[in-house]
DNA sequence: TGTACATCAGTGAACGCGCGTTCACTGATGTAC
DNA sequence: TGTACATCAGTGAACGCGCGTTCACTGATGTAC
């Protein structure tokens, strides 16, 4: 049995994930984690390091989760509006069904610990995210994909906190970028509202 | 002399933003903050109940002086693009020269005993945005500001961990919100570009 | 089939450390008379 | 002016607690012969 796939190491990350949910990550601390794992406290070193190491597992896991519903929901598009449309849902409606989501998308970036993995994983959904919005006509696309992902993380935690989708924000979201925030009437093509361009005299 | 601006109170704060600087918010402990401040433990109970409570203060002085700094630079210019783009200068360039800007902005989302209190500074801030986005065009003022503070604060981490600002990553918000990346040719308008009103077909 | 040994996840008591907080005390300054 | 007392910022040793980590051990399973 791989030492990545052991169900224990699994009971263990289940477990921190929903704790997560209930607290800060700063308090997520190895005796609850075991504790809510219903193992005891020397089997979590059979399985991690460390708690940084644990932590950064963590995230992957988290991330690697959301990272795959957002490709089941997208890959068959085609470039640009749509698809940039059906990701983010992905993320956003992953985010909304996700357990620690406030301490992975946001606490995780202040610990040293895995502050380096979430910056990775920002950096991925954003460079997803460029060729979208370059095909949108954005004229800086890296830089306003890394905007765009700020944006999306922010709904995100202003739809855990009530705990249900808030439309007038993803309207705005949608209206920033250009992208309809409804399907147009059928068929495969994006609605297509090229950004402006460039900016001024 | 009133307790709130005890000089040594102000010591102990000065050396609180200088050690956020350094490293995470999670490991300013009170043993570092004294030492930093060069005065004995027990001092800093004399002038703060709990780590807490010297936390809240931390943030607020944080957020007051960069709340001064920006309505000093914008206060006296006409509502939409220009005044809205001088308030977000000061804002990006007074991170840059603030000490303690990543624990502020970003780790004490995280951190229980602040989160309430950076979350009341985002909806000032957000508050004070919304009517300027009005007067540019946008349809939803006050879900806009939400997510331009959210990119604003995006950039300026950004920003803070390369030490200098990043022009096209500012060039990419103005376009994003429709505002001038650059002063018009003279004069006190504002460069106006309403943003795009509604989405769908 | 039976015996001896190797492997390895799991156990939980124990350790040491750093933390936030407390408290009896000091010493300087101000006030009353 | 001198004496007694009150106030209050400052001190630093001490406390207790919770934490991450270690380690000698257990018991089940697999393998060799």
């Amino acid at each position: 049995m791989p030492a990545h796939t052991h169900p224990t190491r699994q009971v263990l990350l289940d477990a921190g994930l929903a704790l997560a949910d209930e607290g800060a990550l700063s308090t997520l601390s190895i005796d609850l984690i075991v504790e809510k794992a219903a193992v005891a406290k020397g089997t979590f070193y059979v399985h991690f390091r460390s708690r940084a190491d644990y932590l950064v597992a963590l995230h992957r896991r988290f991330h690697g989760d959301l990272a795959a519903g957002i490709r089941a929901a997208s890959a068959d598009l085609a470039q640009g509006g749509s698809r940039l449309r059906a990701a983010t849902l992905a993320y956003l409606d992953g985010c909304l069904a996700a357990r620690g989501v406030k301490a992975m998308l946001l606490e995780a970036r202040g610990e040293p610990a895995v502050a380096e993995e979430v910056a990775a994983s920002n950096e991925r959904f954003a460079r997803a995210a460029a060729p979208e919005l370059r095909a949108l006509g954005a004229r800086h696309p890296a830089e306003t994909a890394r905007l765009f992902v700020a944006m999306v993380a922010e709904v995100a935690l202003v739809e855990l906190a009530k705990g249900r989708r808030n439309t007038s924000l993803r309207a705005a979201l949608w209206n920033l970028i250009g992208v309809a925030p409804r399907w147009p009437g059928r068929g495969v093509g994006t609605h297509r509202r090229p950004l402006r361009g460039g900016a001024g005299p």
